[in-house]
DNA sequence: GTAGCTGCAAAATTTTTGCAGGCGA
DNA sequence: TCGCCTGCAAAAATTTTGCAGCTAC
């Protein structure tokens, strides 16, 4: 498993500070690659491995890691969830009837944001898309007499 | 301007009661058709008509017509948006940098669905699709040397 | 040394829930 | 009449903010 990148000299590039606390949110998002965790289960991961930091702090760091690029911001069943973007972009499907999380390849979501430039000169800039629908089994399932 | 579609002719035929809450909160969203509004918009518009709707009313009469599949539900700016589904399907793209929202036909989309069907066997069921990014004008600010 | 970051605490916002009575079909 | 829906009220969940002190650079 690939050690989280270091934070510290991205910071430090930028010109902002690293510090403990925001090492800490990132490893725990790291750590559970292609998982979407909430705020409040990221501050859960967090402080079992550091007991003083506070929600407040990991809030703040969540966003700032948000507005740095490094993490991506999604909603799924009306929760705020929270990634980390790692080298190669993808993206996922949610299942809104088990659950489970299918990944998909950027190709067809390049493909697509390429068409709204093209269309509509707006450029997407979302680096992480999570959509939902039914996964292959469920589609079965819901219409079993369309055979 | 076209009237709301009758609500109860609808709810009538899923063998569901029709009252005048859900017509007065579908209204309020009918009114504003292309508009994305919070729970506590159209709460306020729905107060400006009925003094007497509670908030909780709203709130289970919104999700209650999102299950139904005649409102969307999205997230802009981390605020939780509902909007009516006209009859005609398309989506939005609002800019991150001055706020604007474009509106984006169907038939991309559609074909990003059909292809993600195919490459995935994923269904992908938004009705009403939300992206954000930068808009053309918003675009050419930003990239200035870029010519 | 200094500005940026953090912890603490409190508040603000937003959403959900239980329950008794009302109302639509 | 019957059970779904609503208002009321309270709580729960989630997120934000002010401020004083600490710490990375």
């Amino acid at each position: 498993m690939p050690r989280s990148r270091d934070l510290g000299d991205l910071l430090h590039q930028h010109g902002l500070r690293a510090t403990p606390q925001r090492q800490i949110v990132y490893d725990a998002l790291s750590g559970r690659a292609g998982a979407h965790l909430t705020a409040d289960a990221i501050y859960a991961r967090v402080r079992r491995k550091t007991a003083g930091i506070d929600r407040a702090t990991v809030y703040r760091t969540l966003y700032f890691l948000r507005d740095l690029g490094l993490i991506s911001q999604s909603e799924i069943d009306d929760q705020r969830v929270f990634e980390v973007i790692g080298e190669r972009p993808h993206h996922h499907l949610v299942c809104q009837n088990c659950g489970t999380t299918v990944v998909l390849d950027d190709a067809p979501v390049a493909a697509f944001v390429r068409a709204v430039r093209r269309q509509a000169d707006f450029a997407i800039s979302t680096p992480h898309l999570v959509l939902t629908g039914l996964c292959a089994a469920c589609q079965r399932a819901a219409s079993p007499a369309k055979k």
